[in-house]
DNA sequence: CCGATGTGCAACTATCAGATTGCACTAAAT
DNA sequence: ATTTAGTGCAATCTGATAGTTGCACATCGG
C-alpha cells in the first residue's frame, strides 16, 4: 500500500493541511454549529481579523471542506462533509494496514524464538 | 460538540500536525513496511538529510504515531497505531456530526418553504 | 443619491518549520 | 588501541504561512 500516489492521496493530504491549523478547526466548528456564516460574522467570533478568516476559509475551500455561494453582497459559507470522510477513511485504513503488519511481525518473532514458551 | 477542549483533543491535534507533512508521511510508509528501522536507514531512503529524518521522527514520536528503542548504538524506531486510529475515529464523528447537523438545516428549510411541494 | 456594510486585492511583517552542516560523543569491529 | 559507524547537540538558512493594515469596489437601505 501507497498512500502518496493515485487517487485520493491529495484530497487528503489538502484535508490534513487544512485541520493542522487549530483556528481553522475553531472555524469549522462555528461554521458547523451555525450551518453557515460569512467571513465577516465568523471574525466576530476570533480574535482575528476578517482578513485573515478569508485566508483561512480559501484554504479550507481548497480543501473542499467548505464552499461559499454568493448572496447579494455577502459570501456564505457552509460545511461539505465529504472530503473529511474520505480524510478519516484513509486514516483509520492507515491504522488497520499498519495493525496488519505489527501483527505479522509478532508472530514471525514469535516463530523464530521457541525457547519462550 | 466541542473538538478543541478536553481528553484526547490534544492527541488529535499532534498526530493532524504530524501528518500534515509528507516527508513525514513517507516516513511513516517506510516504517509500516519494514516494521523497524533507524533515522540512519531511512535516510538512505529519502532525499533529505539524517538529521532531518531525527526530527520529523521526534514530531512523529511526539505525536504518538512512533517509538524508538535503543540497541546498542542504534535507535530502531516502530509504527504505532494507537494515536492514528483515535484521529481517524475522531475525523469519522465529526464527520457525522456535520451531516447530522447539514440534514437537520435541510429539513428545517423545508418546512419553511413548501411552496416547493 | 448617499452613507453604511460587506468583499476583494495587495503589500508588508514576523514567526515557525523543514532542512542543512559541523562537531562531539558513544559503541562496535578489526 | 584504533578505526568505523550511529547518535546527539547546536547554529544557521530559507521558505512558507498566519497575521496585519490600507484601500478600492460592490451592494443594500434610507
Amino acid at each position: 500500500m501507497t498512500y502518496e500516489r493515485g487517487g485520493a492521496a491529495e484530497t487528503v493530504d489538502g484535508v490534513l493541511v487544512a485541520l493542522a491549523d487549530p483556528t481553522r478547526r475553531q472555524l469549522l466548528d462555528l461554521l458547523a454549529a451555525q450551518g453557515m456564516a460569512t467571513a465577516t460574522t465568523l471574525a466576530e467570533r476570533l480574535p482575528v481579523s476578517r482578513q485573515a478568516i478569508v485566508k483561512h476559509l480559501a484554504v479550507l475551500d481548497a480543501a473542499g471542506l467548505v464552499t461559499g455561494s454568493r448572496v447579494g453582497r455577502e459570501v456564505r459559507y457552509t460545511v461539505r462533509p465529504a472530503a473529511l470522510d474520505a480524510a478519516a477513511r484513509w486514516m483509520a485504513a492507515l491504522a488497520a494496514d499498519w495493525d496488519r503488519r505489527l501483527a505479522t511481525i509478532k508472530r514471525v518473532a514469535e516463530a523464530a524464538e521457541p525457547e519462550q514458551g
